[in-house]
DNA sequence: TTGTACGCGTTATCAT
DNA sequence: ATGATAACGCGTACAA
């Protein structure tokens, strides 16, 4: 009988990959592996000679560092979660390619789940992340409460974006709601609109409650009030603005001016009305929030307020790796402003 | 001097997560380490006694199996790398949701990046994928050659997804862009119009030409020719749409339908005929293509030709599980089909 | 069927 | 400044 070879019979289903080790980089530049891990990772100072000596190894035999072998020496897997709602929309398409880039450059890989605005589905996209052993995470506002937030914060460094939330237990970038309703408002007053209707977003939401409120506000500081009538609930999608607005319609009572918390909703509504007969801006003016892409290319272009939402996701990211290299987190967000595009105008004449 | 604890010293710095080990699950139950390993993996038949028993243990301890040490010892990591071109695209939001779906259900990661139509990038993004040691690979067509590809498939399955590619190193799910161009030129063809402008897309890409000249031999059977005037390129952007309209509109040949090459494309076009003071469907007739979501909210809603991209992610995601099983992958693709809305009618009597 | 022993590629500790 | 050596948590060939 043939005695198999006594050693290496299992690399066949090994790492397929080219497989250059730290061991081998080290045998060729004629040092011990310690060393190249020194070098690799800066954690001590090691002679120029040898250094040079493993950095030419390195690039002889195109040596890369196996992230997988890292993470169960060290502890890190250099990966964060990135919990999105709706990994689909434009909203959090662009946050993610903010985060992308940001962890990208720094040697992170990301981690991106859909949350789907529910509870269990959040719940369980981090209970999967967390399984991966992910060394932070970036969490997009959803249903999830913020004691369950805290209780993963306790484990590893976390980024709430989109909902601000006290205590020290994570960081929280809120987006300025207040401002950017009051700037939609102000904007649509000063047009001489007095009779102004509101999509909000889903009421367990903070942040479209925080939008409905200072649009409230603003109009009562103009000596207007909100009249119930013309606000209608919308879940943030394009087929939930457009039923809002025809449920606004429906109601009779008229308007000359729409508000809609963000943009899908207000892309939406424009539907909506024009199925209705009537043309933006001359018979209705339209504002959105958030400025996401698309804003720019509907029909008219929708006059918005502008939070750059990939600007907030690379900000999440570079305060999350400040977290992770225990820097103090520095957040210097842009505060968001009023984009006058096409689907505004003044109120007609009667 | 204070002798250190001989053991668990280094403790502090390793995952913090709930680290139950392996280890523990089998001292608790009873039994060998390796025998919870067969448990988990099915590797091989257990008694039913230590199968319960360490199932309880499981349970007791919260035990979850770690997956960069699996990754280590096992050489998998079940994770795939997915390389898109624009990840805040709505077209590649949709394949991103398609693909974690199925992906995550059968516990894969993804891991999502961007090649942002840019050889190189997408050259870096998957050498960062492999080097994670990824499972396997999902590849957006974009400017990486076949023969490129070729090479990261020998280290891993890999489905390309948007171009078709002979050979067998690795699995290739192309679109029917003949079929989804015929179905709208013979749309616009039926509706009475003779004069159609068409805007392509990057004539690099296999799938755009395909798309040309698809369009273009439609128009030959019915005896009409493609006329160079009435052609413009684009990159599958809205705002290149917008331009590539606007170049159309400037030559100064008249047509009576346009025909984008996707329906990004299509939404700039519009924009562009808007501006032009050209109305949809009265004075142009517009057709997209792909299907994305926001083609039933611009206005008016978008005729196009469905190729449910969602679809086509969880069927790429399924051939790759496929691949990984060693089974031979199934893939079943729907059809492109026609999608009227309104944004085609009868060209205008004169 | 089950347990033992070793290895996966790297980092951290402890000497030197 | 540098090198042994021992983990990290799990899978698996081999022996029993």
């Amino acid at each position: 009988m043939n005695t198999p070879p006594p050693t290496r019979s299992r690399r066949a289903n090994a790492a397929q990959t080219s497989t250059v080790t730290l061991q081998q980089v080290a045998e060729r530049a004629g040092v011990s592996p310690s060393t190249v891990s020194r070098i690799l990772n800066g954690t001590a100072v090691v002679s120029p000679a040898k250094q040079a000596a493993v950095q030419a190894a390195i690039q002889e035999l195109g040596f890369r560092p196996n992230p997988v072998a890292r993470g169960l020496a060290g502890g890190k897997t250099f990966s964060v979660g990135v919990v999105t709602q709706t990994i689909s929309s434009p909203f959090y398409g662009e946050a993610m390619y903010g985060i992308e880039g940001v962890l990208d450059a720094a040697g992170y890989a990301s981690l991106f789940v859909s949350g789907n605005w529910r509870e269990d589905d959040e719940r369980k996209a981090i209970e999967t992340l967390m399984s991966r052993r992910v060394d932070g995470l970036i969490v997009f506002a959803g249903r999830l409460s913020d004691a369950a937030l805290k209780r993963y914060a306790a484990e590893v460094p976390l980024v709430l974006v989109g909902r601000r939330s006290p205590g020290r237990q994570f960081l929280s970038i809120g987006f300025d709601n207040r401002l950017g309703a009051h700037l939609a408002a102000e904007h649509l007053l000063s047009l001489g609109h007095r009779q102004i209707a509101f999509i909000t977003g889903a009421h367990q939401h903070a942040d479209a409650l925080e939008r409905r409120t200072a649009f409230e506000e603003t109009l009562q500081a103009a000596g207007l009030k909100l009249d119930p009538d013309l606000v209608a609930e919308g879940a943030y999608t394009e087929p939930s603005g457009q039923q809002a607005a025809q449920a606004l319609l429906a109601r009779g009572k008229p308007f000359t001016a729409l508000f809609a918390s963000n943009d899908q909703m207000a892309i939406g509504a424009a539907l909506a009305l024009h199925r209705a007969g009537l043309r933006v801006p001359q018979d209705v003016s339209l504002v959105g929030f958030d400025d996401v892409a698309v804003a720019e290319f509907s029909i008219p272009p929708l006059t918005t307020v502008r939070q750059s939402v990939g600007e907030i996701g690379a900000q999440a990211a570079t305060a999350l790796l400040d977290l992770l290299a225990d820097r103090p987190p520095r957040v210097t967000l842009t505060p968001p402003r009023l984009v006058v595009r096409e689907s505004t105008a003044a109120p007609r004449k009667r």
